[in-house]
DNA sequence: GTGTACCGGTACTCCACCGTATCGGTACAC
DNA sequence: GTGTACCGATACGGTGGAGTACCGGTACAC
């Protein structure tokens, strides 16, 4: 991202600066999120990081000036929608989806966002990556299912429950740990849907 | 807590071990809780919690083995609950009221509970504390408050939303600095609970 | 008044990490 | 082939916090 000119259509080498290749990189960017997932922001360390990848620290602190940054550029490359492609014609159906795919990589994204809630109140740019990566993709893929309801008149446009369904979706996603102690599942979210989602839009 | 053994009715004084008063005491919880929700559990260091509180390390590890076990004590300290007494007699309205109560402690408490999230993974006592402190008492008076609302007969007891209700409360008020980069007023939660608690409910 | 034991202050050891510097090996450019 | 410059390894100084040890002062018990 930061090192690479893709010229050639083919080959990725093109009198690049770094030696370090894009799947490197991103062996960098998994480690260093998976050990934020396991023990938080802060006890991450550059050395842990390089020892876990074989790398040296020197070539981290080549690549990225600060542990903030290198953070921010892990998330930045981890970007990707998970809610993409949903759209089956009913909004029901298209939030009982969502709920199953939000199901399937809750575990490692509420801890990713759990151990980071922190340290971006105090970074502006991981703040940034973080919302980037992980929050506004997904808002935005959901805000999309409600405005397609809304067209189809599923939903009247001025109902009072749309603004708070994203905020339904995410946050029973990330305290469901904190109240039943395990995360919340597929299943888990599917129900939820059912039984408050729907009825609050009057769907069901 | 650990340290008096209250005999007489009035005076304080009873042959106890250590010299700290139930007031100083609460100084030392109150200046850590603070810390935390300023700079993260991880941050938060014995020697800047005796310099803000002028007293020396040695007594806090005199009063406290570790670090954890010092928090812990001063989650366990700060215990209260804050949705005691809502009981209205309509469980539309005890969650409106519970919804404006949430909102005035939302910002301190959501800190706190974002700050130590990843901290009670990896220390037992910690969790148990956190859940004790600022989880259960709280999830258990929603509980109360559905309950007598199934008792009056204003929901059925096998309604499907009424296991989701508190992981609504609770993830809506933690999520939405993540989404709206401010914390849940008790505006805002009021107007959640109209909009897509109640009709959840099916109650409005 | 005397003794005890706790308090606050400070100095100390230990340890982990940060960020930098140095160095040999080597892959690529030309 | 030769040069360049990046990689990985290691070592280094500096910093800061965890706990511990010690010490003088003092408040309370009796």
């Amino acid at each position: 991202m930061t090192s690479q000119a893709a010229e050639g259509p083919e080959t990725v080498v093109a009198s690049r600066r770094s030696k370090i290749t894009p799947e490197r990189e991103r062996e960098f960017f998994d480690a260093v999120l998976e050990q934020i997932r396991e023990c938080g922001y802060d006890s991450v360390t550059m050395e842990g990081i390089a020892a876990s990848t074989r790398c040296s620290k020197s070539t981290l602190y080549r690549q990225w000036k600060t542990k903030p940054q290198f953070v921010a550029a892990a998330l930045r490359a981890s970007r990707r929608v998970r809610f993409a492609g949903i759209d089956t014609g009913s909004l029901a159906e298209d939030l009982r989806q969502a709920a199953r795919a939000a199901g399937d990589w809750s575990g490692k994204d509420t801890r990713l966002l759990q151990a980071l809630g922190h340290a971006v109140t105090s970074d502006q740019e991981l703040a940034q990556a973080l919302r980037e990566a992980l929050v506004h993709p997904e808002i935005a893929a959901l805000e999309e299912m409600l405005a397609r309801g809304v067209a189809r008149g599923e939903v009247r446009a001025d109902h009072p429950a749309l603004e708070y369904i994203p905020a339904m979706m995410f946050g029973v996603l990330r305290v469901r740990p904190v109240l039943n102690g395990q995360y919340a599942d597929a299943d888990y979210l599917v129900r939820f849907v059912e039984a408050a989602v729907l009825p609050a839009l009057g769907l069901a």
